[in-house]
DNA sequence: ATGAAAGCGCTAACAT
DNA sequence: ATGTTAGCGCTTTCAT
């Protein structure tokens, strides 16, 4: 490839800034029709006639071509790609939704794009405005707080016709956008009401050790309102540690027998898990002289001990939800509607098992 | 907007298909200059004069430009995205593959086009050609076996001059791909040769439920290998159930205390989770009557009892080698390479803790 | 039912 | 250092 003029006649069709790779216009003159039947065979093959079709199907195979996306989507201002920001990736919360999401987005033919956020609003806004740029069908952001600029580029996104989907968070009063989720500050509340129904009045709660996770912070403050509408003792324990599993261990381990709660909820099972253990290790008798009531019903609360108390929260279903509010707003054939018999409810539902 | 005539002056510059976005031409026009110029100082900003940048600056700012990267893509060839195929988000070691992934990304401006296969070679083959379609910069497909028609699409993307990297197996002998991971017939060899030194003699391999996870049942053929040749006695069961840890129980629960085996390694640590608490409740002595080992080292394994032995797994390094990996091959400059000092073992590294 | 022409918004290549 | 020209590969629009 020395000397570009020798190879003049082994550069494909398309010219020297031709990437190599096989074009609409190859098969087209292959099957002997223009670049527009082609591609209506593609998208409408309807419109073309059967004997017309059969050619270019024959020049599809033979050349093996690949549709260029970012052509199409420059083309038709239109891209099929669905932006996803998350805080995190790892957490296992969000991977299930991630997972739901894309299986209902999957058939659709709508791709994902994924940015975790880390939980830090300047970088979701970084993310979002770089995710913007490829023109996506739908943007799903999480939760409801964002920084200004990020909600400016999510107007600007929905004034442009791309709906915008905050998940797993709800607040209808002040909702600006789709939200699929649930109201974090209500089920801190139901946890607080499960724990005092039972009979507890000395209360904990045990909130996550990130910071800028708003949203077990709000089932806190729901929480602490409850129980304090009640005139049970109460208060917020901050976890200790980033690992949660030993977070939970050292909240139950740094509490001497007198001036431990009767009962302690968790932002989430992990802790829930790591308390439940330690309490185990402990001999303390759960829920008799202490009750835990988690969040989240990960696959190890219903395995350990009695199984501990917790509340299950849809995560998959949250994705697939919002899966399906895409293809609603895209107008787009949902698959298998028999499977959503009646809107399922996105709230977290109480497990009771052996820890309240 | 019902008759565009009446519209000609509302309609931005560019012309009816335009979809109402700030272009390069509109900044260009107002600050004065031609559009390459705002072009580069896009991309190599100290090749524009000091004077023009600022007017060009400032243009950029009033008009709230941004790029279009469909268009950005399509004339220069790349695309600033790399393409992840894996068989399934949900699956922590995954998730936290592509969080390291996307940490080592990020900084270059590397957007994650993500697909989960949901462990079918078909469903991949699919999922590689939509992803193919949008030029990404690199290709990452989990694992080193994949239908033809995919093998063939990763031949062609590499000859494009696009990394194609094959994550979590490592086969120099037959690889074809850049693979960044282990071993995992090695690593079968390793748990039973582990075993086999603390004197088990009966041994069990309790594999994945998952058919189509190669890369556990390749772990187990090692292990029954490794195992053979030692003369131990021993034999593959595979878990019952798709939950792992209830699997994992199921597997113990079978076993009536004269056909259990000395010893049981796991394909995963929610299966040997779930046999650990059912050995707790059947209060069978570890390792004295029954010794486990895991895969994995999930947060819960150095939780449980006196901790899970088990093999530790750099699920999170994985992702960063890979992002390494593709940052390298494009030429990109790495983030903190101090970060690295020498090149990382990415072998799972045993856990002795006290199941074994 | 099919085709021709004209872009989509950007960047490579080649001036100047 | 900046501008001009000519596409990238597709789809929209309008003819036929």
């Amino acid at each position: 490839m020395e000397n570009p003029e020798s190879d003049i006649f082994t550069i494909p069709p398309g010219g020297r800034r031709s990437h190599g790779k096989v074009t609409l216009a190859e098969v087209a003159a292959r099957a002997g029709v223009a670049t527009m039947t082609v591609s209506r065979l593609l998208r409408a093959p309807q419109s073309v006639r059967p004997g017309t079709a059969e050619r270019i199907l024959l020049a599809l195979r033979e050349t093996g071509y690949a549709p260029n996306k970012q052509a199409g989507s420059l083309a038709s201002g239109r891209s099929a790609m669905v932006a996803v920001l998350i805080p995190s990736v790892a957490n296992s919360i969000f991977a299930e939704t991630i997972q739901g999401l894309s299986d209902t987005l999957q058939p659709a033919g709508l791709e994902l794009m994924l940015a975790p956020s880390g939980y830090s609003h300047d970088r979701e806004e970084n993310q979002l405005r770089a995710l913007l740029g490829w023109a996506p069908a739908a943007v799903v952001v999480t939760g409801r707080h964002h920084s200004p600029g990020s909600i400016q580029l999510m107007r600007r996104a929905r004034e442009a016709g791309t709906p915008v989907i905050e998940m797993w968070d709800k607040h209808p009063e002040t909702a600006e956008f789709t939200q699929i989720g649930f109201n974090h500050h209500e089920v801190g509340q139901v946890m607080a009401r499960h724990l005092l129904d039972c009979g507890y009045d000395d209360l904990i709660f045990l909130d996550s050790g990130v910071v800028q996770d708003y949203r077990a912070h709000e089932r806190g403050q729901g929480f602490l309102q409850a129980a304090r509408q009640a005139g049970a003792k109460v208060r917020i324990v901050t976890a200790a540690s980033i690992e949660p599993m030993a977070a939970g261990r050292l909240a139950i381990q740094g509490m001497t027998a007198s001036q431990r709660p009767r009962a302690i909820a968790f932002a989430n099972d992990h802790l829930a898990v790591g308390a439940l253990l330690q309490a185990l290790d402990m001999q303390i008798e759960l829920p008799q002289q202490l009750a835990l009531l988690g969040f989240g019903d990960f696959p190890i609360a219903s395995q350990l001990g009695g199984g501990l108390s917790t509340l299950a929260v849809p995560r998959q279903q949250i994705g697939q939800e919002c899966g399906r509010s895409i293809l609603s707003a895209l107008n787009l054939p949902m698959p298998d509607d028999e499977t959503r018999p009646a809107p399922m409810p996105l709230e977290p539902r109480l497990v009771i098992r052996q820890t309240t």
